[in-house]
DNA sequence: ATTGTGGCCTGCCCGC
DNA sequence: TGCGGGCAGGCCACAA
């Protein structure tokens, strides 16, 4: 997905969707609705409400109604949110640039003649209905030092995998993770529960500051590491050839000579 | 319980 | 130019 800085500007973008009455729903992919969303449910809930509030925890943006249920939109990897028809990002990695009407899978329409709109050509996001949020963990924007190295605390996972986990720590997707772990200097291998304090510490410091860092430029493409994230590809910091492995699942980049 | 694996769904890119 | 395989920023159910 879009990672935590996609979803927050989807967040800010959903700001200006407050206090717009609704005036219909257009659900036309019933599989993009999970839990008891399903269309009939959403128009009760929405038709004639008004979104109130737009937040976030970890990727799930959530906007509450009037009085009513709140909307929960996860956006998978390829998902984008627009209103009125501007995009909240304008590059995801792996989303295709041009555009395709089935893509829109789920539209509320305001009674002033705009909308909003999630796009999501690979059909992994969803649209729920008071989601579950108990098993996520804190928001990586703001998880406190104590509360990160909690998370990683008593685990023998790997540490990327750890990070990775939304119920230990919200937000952190495989683009922000190799980031992270590398601007930290640890290895993502690294058994979670193994970190010092000191280096507990430092990963949250660089977690916080990527995470910032990432919003303001626009996406977690964005970091220094992500054009070496490939075959060949050498560490910016000293020039040493990257290792690809699996991680968690997923594939890891990282530098083998700084990341101990 | 924790950890690892496979699968979901679709589009794109690379190599033949 | 066309085709198949592999890959992809996420998440969930399932197995060990």
């Amino acid at each position: 997905m879009p990672e935590l800085p996609e979803v927050e500007r989807y967040r800010r973008l959903a700001e200006s969707a407050l206090f717009r009455p609704v005036s219909s729903i257009a659900t036309p992919d019933p599989w993009f609705l999970k839990g008891g969303a399903g269309g009939t449910a959403l128009r009760l809930a929405l038709v004639g409400n008004r979104f109130v509030s737009a937040d976030r925890i970890g990727k799930v943006l959530l906007l509450a109604t009037e009085g009513g249920p709140t909307l929960g939109i996860r956006f998978g990897m390829t998902g984008t949110l627009v209103v009125d028809g501007r995009v909240g990002v304008e590059d995801l990695r792996y989303a295709p640039r041009r555009h395709d009407r089935t893509w829109d899978r789920w539209t509320a329409r305001f009674a002033d003649g705009g909308s909003l709109v999630v796009r999501d050509p690979r059909r992994l996001g969803g649209v729920l209905l008071d989601p579950d949020l108990s098993r996520l963990g804190p928001d990586a924007a703001s998880v406190s030092p104590s509360a990160l190295a909690a998370a990683l605390r008593g685990s023998r996972a790997p540490l990327k995998a750890r990070l990775l986990d939304q119920s230990q720590v919200a937000g952190v997707g495989n683009l922000i993770a190799d980031e992270v772990l590398w601007r930290a200097g640890l290895s993502p291998h690294r058994p979670a529960a193994s970190l010092s304090a000191d280096e507990a510490r430092r990963l949250h410091r660089h977690l916080r500051r990527t995470i910032g860092y990432l919003i303001d430029r626009g996406g977690s493409h964005l970091g220094d590491l992500m054009d070496e994230r490939r075959g060949g590809g050498r560490c910016p910091r000293d020039g040493a050839a990257l290792v690809r492995s699996t991680v968690g699942g997923r594939t890891t980049w990282w530098c083998p000579v700084h990341q101990l």
